[in-house]
DNA sequence: TCATGATACCTATGTAACATATGTATTCAC
DNA sequence: GTGAATACATATGTTACATAGGTATCATGA
């Protein structure tokens, strides 16, 4: 598992905030883990910089709440953030169809 | 594009060889720039360290073999890389099937 | 009370796959 | 005889993620 996956972190997490409204990371870990009965894991290692590095490049837009005495930072997607989830969608779409084309998918 | 296909190459490989029989690294590029349209081309620099390492891995075997003037290094499918691509294909099956709940292909 | 687990954030280092750039040598077409 | 295609190769950089830690708070039960 797991190489097949590469690049699929972002993406999950542009739908996730894309249905939902708004997650913070642990939330996000959670939420995942659950729709997704466990397989394909978010680690926590990568998420908390990939999170940064997605609102830096403008995908999201964060705030900061305390939420039960707990510090909570939630996450929102932006604008470009759902542009680059069509991109993403129409990558999978491409993908597909050229593995198939190449014989990948059949058995 | 690019980063979406990580962790393709070697199945790519695995099912062109499936299918042919036996393909060396320049014709194989070849045959994949055609079948893909030019989308996803295989480039050259990863293309000889990894069938190398998919030999060491007993996923392929190789001969040389002389055309035309040429060396050509030829290489098959072995037992041990029919099993590698049966489980890209599961892992394939897998990940769209996560995707789809996490709602990731939606729009 | 205090130990444990869950919550919530974070960093540092390593690995794997691939891109990019470059190199060598031969053959074929013009 | 020059350039394009053929056929092999290496070296270095980038990106995404895994792994392994770390900090601190709060709730639960022994």
């Amino acid at each position: 598992m797991a190489q097949i996956r590469k690049g699929t972190t972002a993406w999950i997490v542009l739908a996730m905030l894309e249905k939902r409204g708004e997650l913070y990371a642990y939330g996000l870990r959670r939420e995942v883990a659950m729709k997704s009965k466990g397989l394909f894991p978010i680690q926590e290692g990568p998420l908390y910089p990939l999170l940064r590095k997605m609102e830096r490049k403008h995908w999201l837009a964060s705030r900061r709440a305390e939420v039960a005495g707990r510090e909570r930072l939630y996450y929102q997607i932006r604008a470009s953030g759902r542009r680059a989830l069509a991109q993403y969608r129409r990558e999978w779409r491409l993908l597909s169809t050229v593995l198939q084309s190449l014989g990948c998918l059949h058995a």
